[in-house]
DNA sequence: ATGCATGAGGC
DNA sequence: CCTCATGCATA
């Protein structure tokens, strides 16, 4: 394809001696059994074609999984303490796309040293579905026993005690094993299903792979090696006001896709460069094409429960305004 | 966890 | 210039 030219960045995580100066959040915790992701078969969903290309449609499928995730194990003293979001750590649960819309964010869930008892259910091995084919799948597992996260006890004898990795270091892992690494940006995204569509297929089976690997591997010390170089100077980030965000964002709701002219123009009233600005309004429409809408947060449980349909929602509106507002 | 940025591939 | 996949840098 084309897009297949994953191997820039890697290097986030391996520049001095500290990684990232406040560890993220530990990924992978998985029940083991808890495979089926997103069961669903996101390419059955003809009829609806949701967001992105569904020009390189007929080739997305590498959904199915049903491999059995296990963890590994390691006694990282997770700390996570921080902000909002870390409910809980962030068990790398793949997702279960479902007719690519949205999801929650980080559930965890995972096995307690007493079991876990998602649902007693899971999916059996083999229940992955094909895409295409059908789409009742996976059951839902109840988050209600979520985070619980690290609790690093003395003695993790079984491989079955689930443990943390930090999203950089699944990034990393998945690039060692495989080739393509991952920044820990890429993983949170996963997670959290902010990916397009076509992204999470081709992210997902990877991450299952890695999961098999990590499982089997039960701590191989996995060799790191990284491709460091790239010497190119950032351009430092713009940080965009409040009140000039709200009027991009006015704008967009007017016209996402204003022509250069408008992009100008706008750019000089709110004082802006006209790169910025145009930068924003492809961040801003892609946004709009990720899973997740907001205001339509799932449970865990719809996350992992059925996947059929894919229905599209963000309908492109595909309105050109050309210059409707051209003051200039 | 996310905002802004870079780059490749397409038209 | 756009879309898309990705990620550095940051809040």
């Amino acid at each position: 394809m084309v897009q297949s030219d994953f191997m820039q960045g890697a290097m986030s995580a391996s520049n001095g001696g500290h990684m990232l100066s406040h560890a993220h959040q530990w990924v992978t915790s998985l029940p083991h059994a808890a495979g089926s992701p997103w069961s669903s078969s996101p390419v059955g969903m003809a009829g609806s074609p949701q967001q992105q290309d569904v020009k390189s449609s007929s080739n997305r499928e590498d959904l199915h999984s049903g491999t059995a995730l296990h963890h590994r194990p390691s006694h990282l003293g997770a700390h996570q303490s921080h902000q909002s979001a870390w409910g809980g750590t962030t068990a790398s649960h793949i997702p279960t796309i479902t007719g690519g819309q949205q999801q929650s964010q980080q559930s965890l869930i995972y096995s307690q040293p007493g079991g876990f008892t998602v649902n007693g259910m899971l999916n059996p091995p083999g229940s992955l579905v094909h895409p295409g084919l059908m789409r009742g799948d996976s059951p839902e597992m109840d988050h209600h026993h979520h985070h619980h996260h690290q609790q690093q006890h003395p003695l993790h004898h079984h491989h079955q005690i689930k443990l943390g990795f930090t999203q950089a270091d699944v990034g990393l892992a998945l690039g060692t094993l495989y080739g393509n690494v991952f920044s820990q940006t890429t993983i949170c995204r996963f997670e959290a299903l902010q990916l397009s569509f076509k992204n999470m297929c081709k992210l997902k089976p990877l991450l299952n792979k890695w999961l098999e690997e990590a499982d089997s591997t039960t701590g191989s010390p996995t060799s790191i090696d990284k491709i460091a170089a790239q010497g190119r100077k950032r351009k430092k980030r713009t940080s965009i006001e409040v009140s000039v965000k709200g009027a991009l964002e006015s704008h967009f709701l007017k016209c996402p896709k204003p022509a250069a002219q408008e992009i100008t123009s706008l750019a000089d009233n709110l004082q802006l460069e006209k790169e910025v600005v145009r930068v924003w309004f492809c961040n801003r429409r892609q946004k709009e094409k990720r899973m997740t809408p907001p205001g339509v947060p799932q449970t865990p449980e719809d996350v992992y429960s059925h996947a059929g349909n894919v229905s599209a929602d963000t309908p492109p509106p595909s309105m050109d305004c050309k210059r409707m507002f051209t003051e200039t």
